[in-house]
DNA sequence: ACAAACTCGGATAAATTTATCCGATATAGA
DNA sequence: TCTATATCGGATAAATTTATCCGAGTTTGT
């Protein structure tokens, strides 16, 4: 469903998140243990989503990655996948044209959109705030 | 969503479907044409599709591939879907744990499952009849 | 000024997916 | 039997995704 580089990406920012409400920012290593990801590969994914204003960055000791409190239930799971996996999943064809035309619909076309839908719904609906509170209330779990 | 392959499958399994209600045989070239997919790629596909009895091959002159009646209504996306990409898009964990499991469930389950599961629903109740008819009657399209 | 602790960003490597090539084999028909 | 036409299946290559390495630059504290 989700590239390897978004389901990082989405537990990373879950991290920082839960780690911004504490005003604590936390390093690329802090991250890379706690959502047992490969350490430079997640460099690279925080650093494209500081570039989305998702995250922000700061270099030098007592460096890292945090997020400013506006963002906690601004920013959603759509911004976080449309800036790391693009656009295609919850827009794009789901046989692989172009783009998903209603005028010339393919195949799977009316199965697959209302589906499609859904998944864009939820993911533009489901903010960092929720994500978090879920976790700091015992109810989802970060690592497994 | 799903992969080239898999895409390439299902495509490729819903023109077989309606040739084959026309009791005609089709070739891997003829296929590939029709779709608009790499040729060797698509023999592949066949080639596990056939495997999972989901269409018949024959080898040979006038050989080529084809689909039993009883398979219209009784072949589903899911089949392919599973045969193709395994059962991860509609049974495993959004954020990629081994295992989707609500007792330890991942930030992302709550809101990600009920999503799987009406796409597993449309997989599992879509059979290749339908997509077939609506070819048919025109309203959508293998090829754009 | 210096060292330690960080991120940045470019180069490279490994793994997986997608795609191609080709000899072996099977079938139909002349 | 011979030839043309197919799929089969193993080897290989190209492209993309995932992952690693390392030098450069930045910030903090001594
Ligand atoms: S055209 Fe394929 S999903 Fe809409
Ligand atoms: S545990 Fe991740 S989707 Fe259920």
């Amino acid at each position: 469903m989700f590239s390897k580089a978004c389901e990082y990406g989405i537990k990373a920012t879950v991290h920082i998140c839960i780690r911004s409400q504490q005003h604590e920012r936390v390093s690329l290593k802090n991250i890379a243990e706690k959502i047992d990801s490969p350490i430079a590969f997640t460099a690279k994914i925080l650093q494209s989503l500081a570039k989305n204003d998702i995250i922000n960055s700061s270099k030098g000791a007592k460096g890292g990655y945090e997020m400013s409190e506006d963002n906690f239930n601004k920013i959603t799971l759509l911004d976080i996948v449309k800036a790391i996996d693009g656009d295609n999943i919850y827009n794009g064809c789901g046989l692989g044209y172009k783009n998903c035309n209603a005028k010339k619909p393919c195949p799977m076309h009316f199965q697959f959109k209302s589906i499609r839908d859904d998944l864009k719904k939820m993911l533009e609906t489901t903010t960092l705030q929720e994500l978090a509170d879920d976790i700091n209330e015992g109810t989802s779990f970060l690592v497994r």
